[in-house]
DNA sequence: TGGCCCTGTGCAATAATATGCATTAATCAT
DNA sequence: ATGATTAATGCATATTATTGCACAGGGCCA
């Protein structure tokens, strides 16, 4: 009877087990998967027949983690290029915005790793009258502005927009 | 009434976040840290009393994943390569060091080629209070400081350190 | 200044993931 | 062949993470 065992298809399993992470490794390169009972699904639709179990297993072996966003959790490589940045400050500040702080007309943002390149590429896409120019390393980003005062003005408008998008 | 409510302390803990997120980065670049509830503890050893909860809400701001491997699961940046930097500042400093001069309250370090990057990480890494935030180029490092007096004992600091290695 | 709103947080409930144990089939060494 | 060994897996459960809700404190605006 069927008891218990793996699954119903009376097929050697070892050799699905290789075709079944490959799958993983397309749907999940193809589309963003929230959970691994959605990855169960996935692969139901595609005639692979697995528990949530196995596929705990299989993202582990392939080393696939579950990263999380403001738009909810991804499964994706650690390693890989996270996307693309966009251009918008109004994007890249909540998304990567830290901190900021500032002595004079120095403004010191700091941003979570891998962040600080696009902010201040956003920042210089603006143009904006207060800054002189921008230096970014791997998260934080220097901000020289015309003036101590036009530094406060813009702090606080980076920090408006990091909070509330806007 | 006592119905909740947050930590019993009655400080503000706006304040606190940025900081106990930073330490977040901190620790979680020195050492595994395989569950949320274990950063909890490691948090709290370093004065931050907070819960699971509210650590859950930070790494996902923090963009941490949490990285299955054979070894067990670990949390890190997703797009951080593999980093088995040092962070010893008495480690790098007398390794890399060259110089340092400064202006004002910026501070420029010179290294031989290549030790930039670590000097400033292992800088970044101290959150020591004099310094607003580092950005290194491959042997040049702008470290801005929070006063030219900060300025002045940060240099004076780094240069014993360089040198005598403590 | 008073109200309103927004952020940060805890708590408890819920969701998601990891795992110990058992079972099956395939392989292997006799 | 036959028992031993191993790999893959399911099931039930343990462990972890996320979230809905409520509330406190601070900022802001009229």
């Amino acid at each position: 009877m069927l008891t218990s065992g793996r699954a119903d298809t009376g097929d050697p399993e070892r050799v699905n087990k290789k075709r079944r992470q490959q799958a993983i490794l397309e749907i999940v390169a193809a589309q963003p998967v929230a959970s691994q009972e959605e990855l169960r699904q996935l692969l139901d639709d595609r005639g692979f027949a697995v528990t949530q179990s196995t596929l705990s297993r299989d993202l582990r072996e392939l080393r696939l983690a579950r990263i999380p966003t403001p738009l909810g959790a991804r499964y994706a490589s650690p390693d890989a290029p996270g996307d693309d940045h966009r251009t918008a400050l109004e994007d890249v500040l909540p998304q990567f915005f830290a901190s900021a702080d500032g002595v004079g007309e120095l403004l010191v943002l700091k941003t979570i790793p891998g962040g600080a390149q696009p902010i201040a590429e956003a920042i210089d896409a603006q143009a904006l009258p207060e800054v002189l120019g921008t230096i970014a390393g791997e998260n934080t980003i220097l901000v020289i502005c015309r003036s101590a005062t036009a530094r406060d003005r813009l702090e606080r408008k980076l920090e408006r927009v990091a909070r509330t998008g806007a």
